[in-house]
RNA sequence: AGCGGGGUGGGGUAGCCAGGAUAUCCCGUCGGGCUCAUAACCCGGAGAUCGGUCGUUCAAAUCGACCCCCCGCUACCA
């Protein structure tokens, strides 16, 4: 029996875990651990709610809630949404708990002992308004060398340049606006330059690492590692255990990663046993898993090495395997910008199994991975409830109805070694696959096994043999019943509800962790009474906005009337106005060239409403206004008659007032067509027109939204009472609006 | 434009790092079988010169060079 260690990223404690967590950092190491607990291993999989750092405290501002209020909250949520993932961590904690400062300030002090920290003053932003010293996130300026205004406080992301602290101009602080001034503070920093010769010697064998993992961190160690700050001037966060250092805290990348060696001592002290965790961090033959994103590759197999190397006689990561993205609509999933779909509220809707498959068959091992619904819904009734699921119910239920318990095999062990030698390969495969953690190979031969079980099911017959040869059907029922029980030990890694469930229907008391990989070749017992079976999955059906221009009610349009017109003071193409849409709003285009600011004044044009605001070059645009391109012409959309400003431009549908990103307003398309007849438009191609200005008559310019590529149905634009949206100009048919 | 990831039958994908003989799987499609099962299961067919060109090699989807296209992030795209 061996020991294994399987330590999961910690999720940040100031919104829900979304899918993408789920599928790159928390599915895999509960895969891998239940995977180890099923050989008998004892497996130590900790994690916990990452709970300090500046987002928790201005997500508090904001919210206007103490800091611990907002880390408990989510950590709560978080808490409870993994266990109903069946996701079964040793310990999930989290940092702001007594113990875990305790071993953190044991980790600095022993650093600090061992030469591995240094003091040194630095410059550092400090925001009169905000009250606090601003983390360089928080910083944003004109880069020096490239003008770009939104440079951050460590670094351009235009043109790359790093700074320190002081280099950038025209400083500004991103939560309130104001000047920062700056300030001199003194901070204790990590020695990395000292781990450079070991870490290099420690990545050496790392040949089994994923590519990436490995590529990644060697770039980074051939470009010299560069000492760290480990502390920050605030006040949320574990306090540095010196005399004259209350105002400051250990920062959050330093003092996290300690949280899996807190979190494996805080499980000892919980067991009963408070040295528990001893063996496991220092018997060198057990090792260390890592699961986490790819933005976590340098934390895990650079700076948490050293600081355990740093530290001394801690075993280091024996492998990270590290996922790339799940991406929603081309986009990672990400909570700071509200893409993703949350776990709790699917949870509601859908089991954790589903869940669970779907994201194990999705799981972005190599690259990144997209989750559409679409996909959800052809993988989850297809595979899991039509070739998984039907075999376990026809079997199941065939033989509770016809015998009732399980009928005795009274024919030749050559009948047998058929099913046997399918059990054994698939038993080989999952178990090289699972060891070496390829997840969605392993589950590939987890439905090849059902596969041949639906096979060998059609085969044999057994409904035609129950009416003439009793003995022989229950001979291939039990062989059935065989590959079924294979299944429920061979899938409960990855669907452990429905392994559990089956394992019931087949007459077991104790549950499948009880019993163990060995009962795959196990036989099952003639006589064992079975439950009556009942399917395990459902199927699902994804609701779909199947309306033709459903996507054009994502679109808030409305009339503008433009009021005044300046030049942005710093880009040469772009223009700064204030529109009146019945509200106003400051709109930033790249008109400069192709209108006169007299021309623009007056003029009635279209804006995007609910377009999220952007800042371009350092002014921020609220909306956006529509205008057709072709050939470097540009030309605004307006009205056909004269219409009051504020008026929406929805051709009588509903529009959404939900605030729209940018690439999900770019895969909206929208043209300039010209009327054909009655019913039809040339957008370079003619397609019927549709809308309530179908018939704008014949001849006319109009705008028009396409709902793809290939329809041949246009929506005709116009306002809510009719008035169709023409061009500024003349201009070639099927020329995008933009 | 810079950085990153891709282009494999109608759609979605595996294989590519460690080159090898009929290129994987799911969906769709066509034909057949079965009727125990959640319109589920099983068998068979059609359909890809693996983005293009050139090169390395006895042998290239796989290695190298150049080009084209797509997506994401970034950006004087609004």
């Amino acid at each position: 029996m061996a020991k294994v260690v399987v330590c999961v990223a910690w999720p940040y404690s100031n919104s829900p875990i979304h899918l993408g967590h789920v599928a790159g950092s928390l599915l895999p190491p509960d895969i891998f651990a239940k995977y180890h607990r099923l050989k008998g291993d004892e497996v130590l999989m900790v994690s916990g709610s990452d709970q300090h750092g500046t987002p928790v405290t201005v997500k508090a501002e904001k919210e206007n809630v103490s800091p611990e209020e907002i880390a408990e909250k989510y950590h709560n949520i978080n808490s409870k949404a993994i266990k109903d993932l069946h996701i079964d961590f040793s310990l999930f904690t989290k940092t702001h708990t007594q113990n875990h400062f305790e071993v953190v300030h044991d980790v600095f002090l022993r650093l600090l002992d061992n030469g591995y920290l240094y003091k040194k003053e630095t410059l550092q932003y400090h925001c009169p308004r905000c009250q606090r010293f601003l983390p360089d996130r928080y910083v944003e300026g004109r880069c020096k060398n490239c003008g770009n205004e939104r440079a951050r406080g460590d670094q351009c992301d235009s043109c790359g340049t790093t700074f320190s602290a002081g280099e950038i101009e025209a400083a500004r602080c991103t939560l309130c606006g104001s000047s920062p001034e700056l300030k001199d503070t003194e901070h204790y920093f990590l020695r990395l330059s000292a781990f450079q010769e070991r870490l290099l010697d420690y990545v050496r064998d790392k040949s089994y690492w994923k590519a990436n993992v490995q590529t990644f961190t060697r770039n980074w160690l051939e470009a010299g590692l560069a000492d760290r700050a480990i502390t920050r001037d605030m006040t949320w966060g574990v306090n540095v255990p010196l005399p004259g250092w209350e105002d400051k805290v250990i920062y959050v990348w330093f003092e996290a990663v300690i949280g899996y060696l807190s979190a494996s001592i805080e499980w000892a002290k919980r067991s009963g046993d408070r040295d528990a965790w001893i063996p496991f961090w220092t018997d060198p033959e057990v090792r260390h898993y890592y699961f986490l994103g790819k933005d976590n590759i340098p934390f895990h197999t650079i700076i948490w090495p050293a600081i355990l190397m740093g530290y001394g006689g801690l075993n280091l990561p024996y492998d990270v395997p590290a996922n790339e993205f799940l991406t929603f609509k081309g986009e990672k999933f990400s909570k700071s910008r509200g893409v993703g779909i949350d776990i709790p509220s699917l949870l509601q809707d859908y089991d954790s199994d589903i869940i669970r498959y779907y994201l194990a068959t999705e799981m972005p091992e190599n690259r990144d991975a997209e989750f559409s619904w679409e996909e959800f819904e052809v993988k989850i009734n297809n595979e899991l409830v039509a070739t998984l699921g039907n075999y376990y119910h026809r079997v199941l239920s065939f033989t509770h109805r016809n015998f009732g318990n399980v009928p005795e095999f009274k024919s030749t062990e050559e009948n047998r070694r058929e099913v046997t030698d399918a059990i054994r390969t698939a038993m080989g495969q999952v178990d090289e696959h699972l060891s070496t953690c390829q997840f969605k190979k392993a589950l590939k031969s987890v439905m090849d096994l059902a596969q041949f079980g639906n096979r060998y099911f059609d085969s044999v017959a057994p409904w035609a043999l129950v009416k003439n040869d009793r003995d022989k059907c229950g001979s291939v029922l039990n062989l059935n019943l065989e590959v079924v029980k294979s299944l429920a030990v061979l899938s409960y890694p990855f669907i452990p509800r429905s392994a559990e469930d089956v394992w019931r229907l087949l007459g077991y008391e104790a549950s499948i962790l009880d019993k163990g990989w060995g009962w795959i070749m196990t036989p099952i017992s003639a006589g064992q009474i079975l439950q009556e079976s009942r399917p395990l999955f459902s199927r699902v059906v994804i609701g779909k906005g199947d309306q033709m221009f459903s996507d054009f009610e994502k679109l808030s349009l409305k009339i503008g009337t433009i009021q005044s017109v300046s030049d942005h003071p710093n880009a040469d193409k772009l223009l700064v106005m204030d529109v009146d849409i019945g509200r106003r709003i400051r709109l930033v285009a790249g008109l400069k060239g192709h209108y006169l600011s007299d021309e623009l004044i007056g003029k009635k044009i279209v804006v995007v409403t609910n377009l999220q605001p952007a800042k371009l070059r350092g002014v921020e645009s609220q909306g956006m206004l529509l205008a057709a391109e072709h050939g470097g012409k540009v030309m605004l959309l307006t009205p056909a008659a004269d219409v009051l400003a504020g008026e929406s431009v929805d051709c009588g549908m509903k529009p959404s007032e939900k605030v729209l990103t940018f690439p999900e307003f770019q895969k909206l398309s929208m043209l300039v067509g010209r009327m054909a007849s009655q019913d039809s438009v040339d957008i370079g191609r003619i397609v019927r027109s549709k809308g309530p200005c179908a018939a704008a008559g014949p001849g006319k310019t109009v705008a028009v939204f396409l709902p793809s590529a290939e329809a041949c149905d246009a929506l005709v634009l116009c306002t809510k009472n009719g008035v169709p949206i023409t061009v500024d100009g003349d201009i070639e048919s099927g020329a995008p609006i933009r």
